[in-house]
DNA sequence: GCGACTCTGTACCATTTCGTACAAAAGTTG
DNA sequence: CAACTTTTGTACGAAATGGTACAGAGTCGC
């Protein structure tokens, strides 16, 4: 990666790196804008490149037949795409995209499982991330099958809220529908007995997190162990 | 692991292994009888012992402050307790017990990563393995927000036909509903649901099945992509 | 065989969520 | 500003699930 001083690297995982494998990594690194809506990674399809997010979310969504979907990952300069490859596979059984625009460092599928076979710590960083995805999404099973909407609804907030810059996001009730799975005017009520409770300011488009104590404790233990 | 004719374990991931790597962990396994209801792992504490099924079922449940669970994680011979072992940590935010009673080799966690360490086949068989049963869970959170009562309970009914000998097995509804975190006159219900369909038969604490393709059609996908 | 216990079936009402439709409000474009 | 699009708010009945209680059926031990 031309003209990057690897020190300053804004993905956490890269960061954590020692410099042995930063240097390993930095010359397969290359930044892409990440767009809206843009797809990752296609479900039972090849990964050819993983991305290290800087900037921006990324949503892992798994579908029943029918269509229907619910968010199953989500990320942000904490993590990556491609835990799969990490794990040893060649492709996800679930979809991932660009939840909110960003960039990312992006390395090729080939040029990643090289790098991992010559940095034991590499491969063990890239491992527990793929842990930290996992249990996650397990913590998601918890939740869409013992807590409420609105309660699910506080859960995807703190989680977009560890992730992104300041204490305000913008995304639609529509959206958030999808990736909870439920029907979009629930959202809508949901998103106002939060505001009830003065936990969140909610506008068109935009959310502000305004208590995440109080959200916290509405997800009743499935935000995770943090 | 005395008298044991290695060619002959009844554990899938044991039966996997090169000869070598069984010569690797014969010495380390142990015959455990198990209990029902046993606990294998507690949620937040280091895991001390790592069984491979034999015979019998192993559960992984979340649980939400306030008591209530489901199962997120489910194997027979198929599989082992201890994947966040495997993948590198020392506890699992879950707890684990046995659900229906068998046996188990088990092997304890310091010679368990020993031999990790001296086989990268066997941990590439294991973290395979890890990997499965994390997209296991991820289905299970599919299901969870996606599908009704009744197909959940199909959902479960085959995973459990999966790794059981013969087409019947014995669990009570009020077991069920604890698995599914649901309410116990609905599981009632919904097997009287999947009976008048004709895909199973329940009786006192008994399920048969009789049309796996009928349970697979209900699960809409959520089944996995087996 | 009798009593105790476990498991299942059923009922009732409350709550949550769905499906759908439509109107109001906010933003966008010409 | 007018027309159009997007987003949000609201309403209504239907379906699914929850909480609870209780009766009947099956099993077990004595």
């Amino acid at each position: 990666m031309t003209n990057q001083n690897i020190s300053t690297f804004k993905n956490h995982l890269l960061c954590a790196l020692a410099p042995e494998d930063r240097r390993l990594l930095a010359p397969s690194l290359e930044r892409m804008q990440l767009n809206l809506r843009q797809s990752l990674e296609k479900a039972h399809q090849p990964i050819n490149f993983v991305y290290f997010f800087e900037e921006g979310l990324g949503s892992v969504v798994a579908s029943k037949e029918g269509g229907s979907t619910v968010e199953v990952g989500l990320f942000g300069r904490d993590g990556m795409t491609g835990t799969s490859l990490v794990q040893g596979d060649t492709e996800s059984p679930f979809d991932c995209f660009v939840q909110m625009g960003g960039s990312a460092l992006r390395i090729s599928a080939d040029n990643l499982q090289e790098a991992m076979s010559q940095s034991a710590a590499l491969t063990e960083l890239l491992m527990r991330y793929a842990r930290t995805l996992g249990i996650q999404a397990t913590y998601t099973a918890l939740a869409n099958g013992q807590i409420k909407l609105e309660e699910r609804l506080a859960r995807w907030i703190l989680m977009v809220h560890d992730r992104v810059n300041g204490d305000s996001f913008y995304v639609t009730h529509e959206f958030l529908a999808m990736m909870l799975g439920v029907r979009r005017p629930g959202v809508t009520v949901a998103l106002q007995i939060l505001e009830t409770k003065h936990f969140i300011k909610s506008q068109r488009g935009e959310i502000l997190v305004q208590d995440r104590t109080g959200l916290m404790h509405l997800c009743q233990g499935t935000y995770g162990p943090a």
